[in-house]
DNA sequence: ATCGTTACCGAGAACGTTCCCAATACGGAC
DNA sequence: GTCCGTATTGGGAACGTTCTCGGTAACGAT
């Protein structure tokens, strides 16, 4: 079988040094010209350059090019899983933040392993990355310690370890707001589906709950407090718990959407109503709770704007120590799964 | 503030030349002993060598491989959002696939735009990509003919155009097995929420419909079939439709999961039970339908064999004609969704 | 006419790796 | 002792780009 000749010339690179033979000048020129950090200019040349790059098919070949100019203009995500529609979101918000500035994300996955972010990190770091964005830390783990030590830039995202350069939102308000809102309503008792403690998230989350109901009077009940994972099952676990106290809650504050659908479920089961036995809220307003049979009460985080900041912190650093960690504010969306409580 | 000499150190890459030099060996010689792709030399030098590159921490340089190999070991992979965790699953499923053969998958995201994936594809191969993974084909549009006019490697995953490689699963299968699901059980009326007519997952699951449908002898009524994207909301408004006909459907098959969930919310507002007064059969199996407080009846997609093959595809190429489209098998999975018609 | 100043251009050396090629060493067979 | 095959080594030229540096042209100010 013949091979298309158009086939075979696209195949071979077309390089600058093609270029810059078919335009009549140097590969030095239309390096510059071809170079968008540059001021564009407007010259005769540029013109003919661009056209002709343009007429051959040139596409600049990055390997190279990262090669000579040192960083990639890409950077590294690690994230526990992409399954889980918040950190799908979260990642999709960092490739956008990074397109705007003409860089692109490329993520790993720690499958939730606690050690996984080592590797995770390593595989990006071969891969060359400029930088390094976590959202996998955990207050009873050093790896950020061993990356500012090996010079490593990264920011750490959703969870912070406190010292590390972060881009978070305000977990102890979205708790706060969460909780407040089932005080207002009515509610005295309100259960708290807790994530694991090793995430700052989940501290700051139990935080505003205290506060609100210490600013409301309420005496904390610590068998109303159960521990869980950020996982459906577990959330359903949880809510088994709580109901099945001697005096149940008549509300639950869920530290994630995910739990909190686990809850729906056993609440279901129970064969008790959603809010009128019970009122659910949930965290981070992951698209589906808006349509499931019950919309859920929720607090949306504004992700596009954590992953600039984040983005932000890793190319320019912080403004100064005040600046380490940026906190962006969260938003209670009320929907159907809240309502006052059972008379 | 005196600057860390550890620091310093360190961030002056070590490259092929100190470890030869440290080592007392040509820079070549290194070079041949760290290649992973040669067969694994045991030789003194060679151990020597490997003990010398791990103390000085020594990591290869990616852009400088890439530019003188001509690969980069990296593979693109197109989806229309990773927040459908149908794709973030997919995704997952490919990104394991590659790492088992030394690979890495980065992605890129259309938004759902019909022309974004030419972008998306557009930016894949400028960063270097080796091949194409495409999950976004739809049958009203030739990209992958031009992509394989400009002899970029490609193969279609989930959907399929009919030429062009692809790794997919037999939705016609599928179809058949939710609909003789719902058959078996008694129903008769069986309404179909269907996706979009230019994916040809959605084709076949129409297909498979039909001759299950066929087969039973029970004729197809059209005002049964509605229109559908793959979105919650379009599911709700379809079971809308479909319960709002004089003789409703006592059961019904959504094209995929999310449409099945937007559907379960509007049976609910409609008061109506899942599955005493109508059974839901879902597509794809994601992990959340399980836990639902009606778990759904669905039918599942063996993600990793699907990748694998495409990988296996993109790489090796078809075994010959019959070979360019290959098949997965899907499986039902009954739960609590589905059940005998009421009478 | 001279001197800056500005803008543009080309030559050529990097960047860190791979890989071709020639050279050397080591056996074993004759 | 010679010859051949096999392994292992080092030299050095790529790969395609960027970037420094020196050079030239144009132009206004002196």
């Amino acid at each position: 079988m013949p091979v298309d000749p158009e086939i075979l010339e696209r195949q071979s690179r077309v390089t600058l040094h093609d270029v810059a033979a078919a335009a009549g000048v140097s590969k030095s020129t239309v390096s510059r010209i071809l170079d968008e950090r540059l001021p564009r200019s407007d010259s005769e040349t540029a013109k003919r350059v661009r056209q002709v790059a343009a007429d051959l098919g040139y596409v600049r070949d990055g390997a190279a090019a990262s090669l000579r100019r040192g960083n990639t203009m890409t950077i590294g995500v690690v994230v526990p899983r992409l399954t889980d529609t918040v950190m799908a979101m979260h990642y999709e918000a960092l490739a956008r933040a990074c397109s705007r500035t003409g860089r692109f994300a490329i993520v790993a996955i720690t499958e939730d392993e606690p050690k996984a972010d080592r590797t995770a990190a390593q595989t990006l770091l071969q891969r060359g990355v400029d930088g390094l964005i976590l959202s996998t830390a955990r207050t009873d783990d050093d790896f950020p310690q061993e990356l500012t030590a090996r010079g490593v830039p990264f920011v750490l995202i959703l969870r912070t370890d406190g010292r590390s350069l972060s881009s978070v939102v305000d977990d102890r308000l979205g708790g706060y707001l969460a909780t407040r809102h089932l005080l207002d309503l009515g509610h005295r008792r309100i259960g708290l589906i807790a994530g694991p403690d090793y995430a700052s998230s989940s501290q700051g989350r139990l935080k505003g709950y205290q506060q609100a109901l210490a600013e409301a009077g309420v005496s904390v009940d610590p068998s109303l407090i159960v521990d869980a994972t950020f996982g459906i099952d577990s959330g359903a676990e949880a809510a088994e718990t709580l109901m099945r106290l001697p005096v149940p809650p008549t509300a639950i504050f869920a530290v994630n959407d995910n739990t909190a659908i686990g809850a729906l479920s056993t609440l279901q089961r129970l064969g008790l109503s959603v809010p009128g036995d019970v009122s659910l809220v949930g965290y981070n307003d992951i698209p589906i709770v808006s349509r499931l049979p019950t919309p859920l009460t929720s607090v949306r985080v504004p992700f596009d704007q954590i992953a600039n900041a984040a983005l932000d912190l890793l190319t320019h650093g912080p403004t100064g120590e005040h600046d380490r960690i940026r906190i962006a504010t969260p938003t209670l969306i009320p929907r159907r799964s809240t309502a006052h409580p059972p008379r």
